[in-house]
DNA sequence: ACTTTTGTTCAAAGCGCTTTGAATTTATGC
DNA sequence: GCATAAATTCAAAGCGCTTTGAACAAAAGT
């Protein structure tokens, strides 16, 4: 059924009914009424290609799908969907993925913008000199960005803390007396694994404790990583007797290489782990529970979705930008150095 | 850029600029080149909208968002999708995906159907006599299941063999000489909830072992939910020697209940979980490495974009189901039962 | 040389909606 | 009771593309 069958059907114009439809004011209220049970009744939903091609606007958003197996599309996506799928809801918006082709992101923005299908783009996992990000400045398309990068046009950004969180959980440990403390983080190049690195080293600077470089690891987020360096770094001599893990699943590899060179975790080896919030796993739940640092990746995915609709809104980029702080739950994961005896 | 603003630019008419773009044969060869140069010169690319106004196709599949924390959304989902977008991309399709608001997901496949935003539609966890799957049917509207139910009319599905994987899963610990064999599997209702505790029962049926319905567990998947489940489990008297864990979350939790209790994983206590394969938590690489039964969620996705794109080019839905057999992958997680000395 | 065929291009209609500007009806002021 | 304002409704244009049916030019057939 279309429109001009239900104004049929109705003996009223296209017009009226789009108006009434739609919501506007200058429908008498009994004929609104009217038309919106007509529509219910037969079913009437207006085509979206044709309302979309009248209005100008879209109703969806755009994210990339990257096509190989990116850091950027791990366990938590689907946090971050749903958290999106949330605000989302509220202004009847679609998400629209869009797959990368031949890996070439650049012309997959391109290709999304010029085509029409999006209003605006989510943008995941920049790096710090993002030539996405750059390009959609560039292009004035309105965009809103996970995370931060370094470049200085005004553009709408929501990121968490990672330099604090590490510096606090370094400082933290260090406090503790720990003196070798390693970290495997993220993909090099990637601000949040830059920041993280950046308030590791913070730390350790403003108490003068030096960083081995040996024990700064980057790398995919992964289990299987998360053991095999955890497993080399407790090879040295004198081994860290504290590791940061990136992620959760990082952390359950370096949980079993603790355990299996026989070393008792938050006793001989503290680890510290970044949690973004997982219902289907539970920091506070492991044995020992794992001391983390905590920032909800679905809230996030909600919070940018609202950012967006007020990008759409007009608000100037400029306003919208925002740090989310981490916090650091102490729990039985970690603990001061014991030497084992 | 638009059409009439190009072919003003070549001096030709839409229509052939249209042709030449779109490949239609009754081009001149020159002209073909000389509008193709000039799309890529001017950046020119077809307003999506009006294409699909236009055309009556859009070149979009749908899937919908639960916002509800639904067993349909979890770590899974990006592998899903990864493997969704792999073949996607190949004929440059997008996905939408569409929220469901105040949970009523019927209404929101009827939307997502009546306003024409997507060609087809993919639908996943379904319940046995699923009402979506019914309703898609009747409205003749094109989708693929990921799932099964026990609907008759013919409709396009891919499932993995999932009463198998646990028959043997099953039969397996039965033959090593377990008696008490336990069982965390997802929500009661779903068709793969259910066809797993079918091979659990035939395996036990086949034997003659009884089950203890004690032993039958329904749940979310998730850590914390495995190693509760799994606590109460092994309270009892007597104990069940071997668990099965229908996702590898729940097994996290199950791991760590075992060790929690003193057992040995693989003597005391085996384990057996169902993977879906995700590349940050390796099965192999457990501490006992996890025996389980694999089956690639990615590779579903693949194989189900292409059944979409099969289906959208009139192939008989009669033609497109297939089951994937699950294997049974030997680990050290499981083993003959072993009376704690 | 003239009709047919083939190859190439075009003008205009149509996809289903929104929105402008005008027309019509109803309410209000004096 | 009549002019004016306010409230409703409408016809038609336009969004940017594809496609039909016709037109034209060049090649082929007789």
């Amino acid at each position: 059924m279309k429109l001009k069958e239900l104004a049929e059907q109705l003996g009223l114009s296209q017009t009226t009914v789009s108006r009434a439809l739609n919501g506007y004011p200058e429908v008498n209220r009994a004929t609104r009424e009217r038309v919106n049970q007509a529509a219910v009744k037969f079913g009437y939903s207006a085509n979206a290609n044709a309302r979309r091609l009248a209005i100008g606007r879209v109703g969806a958003i755009g994210i990339l799908m990257p096509n190989d197996k990116s850091e950027r599309f791990g366990p938590h996506t689907s946090e971050f969907f749903s958290g999106l799928a949330e605000r989302l809801a509220q202004d009847e918006m679609d998400l629209l993925m869009s797959p990368v082709i031949n890996n070439d992101e650049i012309s997959a923005y391109k290709r999304l913008i010029s085509s029409k299908r999006v209003d605006a783009i989510i943008v995941t996992g920049p790096t710090l000199t993002d030539e996405r990000v750059a390009m959609l400045i560039d292009a004035k398309f309105p965009f809103v960005l996970h995370g931060r990068t370094n470049i200085g046009a005004p553009h709408a950004w929501l990121d968490i803390d990672n330099a604090g969180a590490f510096r606090q959980a370094t400082s933290h440990l260090l406090d503790l007396g720990h003196k070798h403390i390693a970290m495997i983080d993220g993909l090099k190049g990637h601000t949040f694994s830059e920041h993280r690195e950046l308030g590791y080293r913070e730390a350790h600077l403003e108490r003068g404790v030096p960083v081995d470089p040996r024990f700064v690891v980057h790398e995919r987020f992964s289990d299987e990583i998360g053991f095999r360096e955890a497993q080399r770094l407790l090879s040295y001599t004198p081994h860290p007797t504290a590791i940061l893990a990136g992620s959760m699943m990082t952390a359950l590899g370096v949980f079993r290489a603790v355990r299996s060179k026989g070393y008792q975790l938050g006793k001989e080896v503290s680890i510290i782990a970044h949690d973004d919030v997982f219902p289907y796993l539970n920091a506070s739940n492991m044995v020992p529970s794992m001391t983390t640092t905590r920032s909800s990746i679905r809230s996030a995915g909600t919070r940018i979705a609202d950012m967006l609709v007020r990008v759409l809104d007009g608000e100037p980029v400029e306003n919208l930008h925002e740090v989310w702080p981490v916090e650091l739950i102490l729990r039985q994961s970690s603990g001061p150095p014991v030497t084992p005896s």
